[in-house]
DNA sequence: ATGTCCCTTCACAAGGGA
């Protein structure tokens, strides 16, 4: 089984893009970020025209996250609900089973800078996404996809001095991540490469894909049960070329 | 490195977000 996920920067400014990656790879399971469409507008032919089913929570503008399956996705759910639905206005959680894997697609809010309104949101939200993980029942395969908006240490960060302690890497951020993960969660491309140097975004403004200036922040954590079952974990630079190319690269996972 | 790309609207230029 494997799965992917890429943060597309717009699914509809990138439907060509997609179709063509989506024909050639055929994952799975596909998650997907900042699709940035409300769901009347939702390219579904995209996905049906490809033998995908695709449940969706989008929003006008800016965030919506969805996910595409080969087979049903079943108890879709989205946003927090129960005790934090007041963090709920933004689209950026989705979940469904997969296969009798809880599957979940996440756009962690990006946070702007340290010490903005932003910033204090995505903390807020972070905290609310380790109490909706709380609970989950363990007795299921869980395995979390997404655009984290985190570079957990500074391997994942091409340059760190010029990155410490700046949104995306600063250490409240990375202590929000490790809380979550204490639940059980394992950082999947970190587990298969301990020394790699892979990142998944590179900003536009900086024209740093041409330099390969980039951070990794889009990541798949797994509980045990699945990270055991793991057998590579990849990233699509590949797919990052181009002038019509989202900033993220997928990134992919393949369960035994 | 204030350099790009995508969205939206009191829309064809400018502001917000990343």
């Amino acid at each position: 089984m494997r799965l992917v996920t890429w943060n597309l920067n717009s699914i509809r400014a990138r439907t060509d893009k997609l179709r063509g990656w989506l024909e050639a790879e055929r994952p799975d399971v596909l998650l997907l970020q900042e699709t940035k469409v409300e769901d009347a507008g939702f390219p579904h032919a995209l996905f049906t025209d490809l033998g995908y089913q695709v449940v969706i929570h989008g929003q006008k503008s800016y965030n919506g996250v969805a996910i595409a399956a080969l087979t049903t996705p079943t108890d879709v759910t989205i946003g927090f609900g129960a005790s934090d639905a007041a963090l709920d206005e933004q689209a950026r959680l989705i979940a469904a089973t997969v296969d009798g894997v809880r599957v979940v697609s996440v756009y962690v809010p990006n946070g702007q800078a340290v010490g903005t309104d932003k910033y204090e949101y995505k903390l807020a939200w972070l905290a609310a996404l380790r109490r909706w993980i709380d609970r989950h029942d363990r007795a299921q395969p869980l395995v979390i996809g997404g655009d984290w908006n985190i570079a957990p240490d500074d391997r994942d960060v091409h340059d760190p001095k010029r990155w410490a302690g700046k949104v995306l890497c600063s250490e409240p951020e990375r202590a929000a991540l490790r809380e979550l993960m204490a639940w059980g969660l394992t950082d999947v491309y970190r587990a298969q490469h301990p020394d790699g140097r892979a990142y998944s975004w590179w900003d536009y403004r900086t024209i740093a894909f041409f330099k390969d200036q980039g951070l990794r922040i889009d990541h798949f954590l797994a509980d045990a049960t699945i990270a055991a079952r793991v057998t590579t974990c990849a990233i699509d630079r590949e797919a990052r070329k181009g002038r019509d190319a989202s900033d993220h690269a997928p990134v992919s996972i393949t369960i035994a």
